[in-house]
DNA sequence: CATCGTTGGAGAGTGCCACTATCCAATGAT
DNA sequence: ATCATTGGATAGTGGCACTCTCCAACGATG
């Protein structure tokens, strides 16, 4: 398939491609002459990915190339692979040292974790992007004035830990490590937004139950 | 509080503090001299929400300008209040009409409301932001051929709701309509991020249970 | 009263980023 | 032989969130 071809199957222009070609998000086709190349489905594939991962996930360029080399990279074992793919992901801002509210988003962060028992993060928690980015999120709510009380973020964690027994549940069907890998990805990035609406069509629904239309 | 001094307190500079009083973010201050105004409480509540909306939830300025004008707004009841603010919020793609893979998530998504009884979204659904960004999700994720079948998404649909439960039951112990409304949007804008760190140190917790570190 | 640093306002400028248009030499179809 | 097309390199575009510069008006100080 030439480069104009796969432009016309992905519906990418080919000055895109050849943008994502030279970013290094796309591997180069295989060259047939010195002015043609030859791509493939696996191109397809990766391209499909790659605009998801920047249109739908909204993944900084940059972001997206580090992403794919830790899927693409299988010198690895598994549980790296994917927690460098997992980290590698943007997330939200690190916590403000300086404010006076980080502290005390901290300890109760550090009280949920052990209300709800999670080991791990509570080991490497201060290392985990996930775990700081949740100490930004508590801090700002509470510099806001929101609530935000234990109760409520422990319900809510353990409702988000069904949710990722179901994600996993769903990256074990898959065979391969790469696609595991993959498949760790998309459901960090792409049933995001995913869960996002179907919480919004909730909001939406409980709302109408509660208050009617 | 001159304008110095609120950039002080909230740790924005004045120049962007002058900026977003230019695009209506801020109301503006209370005119001393012809060249001089006083800020107060409210000014740095609002620039604090502004900022959090902008920086925790990545939302673009003009955006940011509409939901709050909906916040303000008190000439309508809560619900349209409600629904105008959460609607203006950013979204999703809209579904790509063009592509064959839309017609069979739609599909997929009626099956999925049909199965989970919620009659509001089947009625309005097709107005909603959250179900065209979900139709869009599910397109995206056949095309790219990762698992989305009707049971996975009926179980966290069905977590969703329980999420939803929570933040409807959080916003109800705030009196006042212009708090229950600021609330809702917190809680769609600056509860995501939380939901989703949440949701991803569970499945570090849950990946280390399995799999081991 | 003169002076001089500070303030608020307005418009132009900056830096970043994801593309995108242009150009060029080498092909490949006719 | 001719000429549109292809792949590759480079420079340019547009949008956005600020941010810099300038200016007239204060207002505290000597």
């Amino acid at each position: 398939m030439r480069l104009s071809e796969l432009s016309e199957q992905s519906g990418v222009k080919t000055a895109t491609i050849k943008y994502y070609l030279r970013e290094g998000l796309l591997h180069p086709g295989h060259r047939v002459t010195a002015t043609q190349a030859e791509y493939d489905e696996s191109h397809l594939r990766r391209l499909r990915l790659v605009r998801a991962l920047i249109q739908v996930g909204r993944l900084p360029v940059a972001t997206a190339r580090e992403v794919l080399s830790h899927i693409d990279d299988d010198s690895l074992g598994r549980t790296i692979r994917l927690g460098a793919a997992l980290w590698s992901l943007p997330h939200g801002p690190d916590p403000d040292e300086e404010a006076p509210e980080t502290a005390a988003a901290r300890e109760a962060v550090e009280r949920l974790l052990d209300r709800i028992g999670w080991a791990t993060s509570q080991e490497i928690g201060s290392l985990s992007p996930a775990h700081r980015s949740l100490v930004s999120s508590v801090a700002t709510l509470i510099r806001l004035g929101y609530p935000c009380d234990v109760d409520y973020l422990a319900e809510q964690a353990r409702l988000m830990h069904q949710v990722a027994v179901q994600d996993l549940d769903m990256m074990e069907t898959h065979p391969t490590e790469s696609e595991q890998v993959e498949i760790a990805v998309a459901s960090a990035v792409l049933y995001e937004p995913l869960l996002m609406s179907l919480r919004r069509m909730a909001q939406e629904e409980e709302s109408a139950r509660r208050y009617g239309l």
